[in-house]
DNA sequence: GATGAAAATGTAAACGATTTCATTTCACAG
DNA sequence: CTGTGAAATGAAATCGTTTACATTTTCATC
């Protein structure tokens, strides 16, 4: 494999003047231009990004932190963060923490060792001190999932709300008893999920029941089964469930099912996140869509403007409620 | 950021002994050692991957190719390889080239200017002669999807055979009329499904009835929809359907359900890949499980190999077939 | 044809590590 | 105390770029 050295001996002209060509921003005449071409062709020349990353002090590449890689909520994003980071010749490092704090550190070494030059986490149980010391350094952002009043810039929804909304259309079609399936409270999120129900149900008189809220230490499908197969469990039974994951609430849809039970005559469900399975469900779910795809380019490019030096502020995006036959039959 | 100079300097020795203790595999005195882990923690040093990797003439990093991400069929494939990877000290670069040749070329390129090490790829749809091409120079594996006979060590499993015990399946349970959801025959392993599952017919004295082979150009939800509403609407409807692909599938349960059937009594179902939500479904889908997670593993460990100058040879990985409800109730 | 400013090109020093080869240090035998 | 060989360390080249600065070329002008 030929270096410049070589393209610039065979093109009679200095590395230098390679450099420029290759890169355009200087001023090349118009037959040197052509003669170096000439050698890059001929020679088959590729220029390497290891010497080109070593002395611009960059790598060109983005981490992203996930939980797993099996929640389809996080697809769209990832496509919009790629898709940004592509744009702006980056490449994205897909990294699956398991929320374990020991494969999570390797990531974080992987940019204090200038493999990587920013990250942008989506991990909620991502180390908090280990990631507010290390954007003291290295450029870092908070995307759907954030730690809040840390200082790291973060792009995500107004979850409340977005809670406040799901929970005030299962009253607006009659419901009463409405259980709430949410995931631990030590996240910022879950938090906010529950004070949008319990606004919801305030608002229209309803006596928040405490009877029904469950919460789940992860947002997968068993876990909704589980919580799910609690709830049909009490006594007096709700008939709604609003749960904070579509997985979840896919969990709790086919438990509902197995119980011999019709959704959402006897019991109805609302997820969250819109994820692709909820449309191809029996019944299809309502749910609680979020901007992913944006939510991952405004993510990619407040990081981008981050390594650049830039000053970003965060973002709150919309989000909205997609109605289907999980509530209306 | 400190750099080995500096620390060299603080520790009072050359910056050959730092790499030294660095790396470890030369002898260095416990004194000196110590002195320079000292100041390795003093200077809060970490060493930059850059230099290294352009001195090395290596990235550590590889390059996973997947037609897109949303297809939950490659989250096994991906988290074997990655961790394996992990464990040999390289990262990868998730590459969703979403089966076009512009944006598999950017990824290519990332190879030819060293930015990878190599390649894994598992898009059918890749450019075949680019691919021999490069694999001239550099290390590729193909894993799950292969193009056969162009001297590229594969990981995969016996398609033919696993879509023969299949509709054996099917036919053992009482079918006759099985239809095959196939997709583009310029895949080899579509071809191979097709021969298997006429093999399985012909074996039970079955013939084979072209009208009941459907194609799709894509392997998912929409299209396995849109194939069963064809199904459906043959005059002598078939009783069973197996499909290529577990979203395929998902889709022909969801439009045979939206019809007022029921699977398995009026159509029974089977799938192919044992994705996570063929679990998810009602009913759960009857699939051919593929040791997912294992092959990851092993085109990883190959690739690794590759890369290391290594000869490699292909494996064939066994497969299983998984009973469930929307076969036997 | 000399002059000078502007444009094009070249020289050489980074970037930050690893490693070969040379040199120094060390322990020990004579 | 000296000589010896082995072990530890150091000096400097190297990987492949980019770029600040120095130098040369170009060309319009007088």
């Amino acid at each position: 494999m030929a270096n410049i050295q070589q393209v610039a001996k065979r093109a009679g002209v200095s590395v230098a003047t390679v450099s420029r060509v290759l890169n355009g921003h200087d001023k090349v005449t118009a037959k040197t231009k052509l003669k170096v071409e000439e050698a890059i062709q001929y020679l088959n020349y590729e220029p390497s990004m290891l010497g080109r990353n070593l002395r611009n002090s960059e790598s060109r590449i983005v981490l992203i932190l996930i939980p797993t890689i099996s929640n389809p909520f996080y697809f769209e994003i990832i496509k919009g963060i790629e898709n940004m980071a592509l744009s702006q010749n980056y490449s994205i490092l897909l990294c699956e923490t398991d929320s374990k704090p020991e494969k999570e550190e390797i990531y974080f070494d992987l940019v204090r060792k200038k493999m990587a030059d920013g990250i942008i986490s989506m991990d909620p149980a991502v180390n908090v001190e280990t990631l507010k010391e290390l954007a003291e350094h290295y450029a870092i952002i908070q995307c759907s999932e954030y730690g809040g009043g840390i200082g790291i810039p973060y792009v995500t929804i107004d979850s409340e709300e977005a809670s406040y909304r799901a929970v005030k259309h299962l009253i607006q079609i009659g419901h009463k008893k409405i259980a709430l399936m949410n995931s631990d409270e030590k996240f910022l999120y879950a938090r906010e999920r529950r004070m949008g129900y319990e606004r919801a149900l305030r608002e229209h008189d309803i006596p928040v029941n405490g009877d029904y809220i469950f919460y789940t230490h992860e947002l997968g499908f068993e876990q909704g089964q589980l919580a799910m197969k609690k709830i049909l469990r009490l006594e007096d039974r709700p008939t709604a469930v609003f749960a904070v994951s579509d997985l979840l609430a896919i969990g709790a849809l086919k438990e509902i099912t197995a119980a011999g039970l019709h959704v959402p005559n006897d019991v109805a469900v609302v997820g969250f996140d819109k994820i692709d399975f909820s449309n191809m469900t029996n019944p299809a779910l309502t749910t609680v869509a979020q901007p992913m795809y944006k939510m991952g380019t405004v993510a990619a490019r407040m990081l981008i403007e981050k390594i650049q030096g830039k000053i970003v502020d965060s973002v709150v995006l919309g989000h909205e409620l997609v109605i289907r036959e999980s509530t209306t039959g």
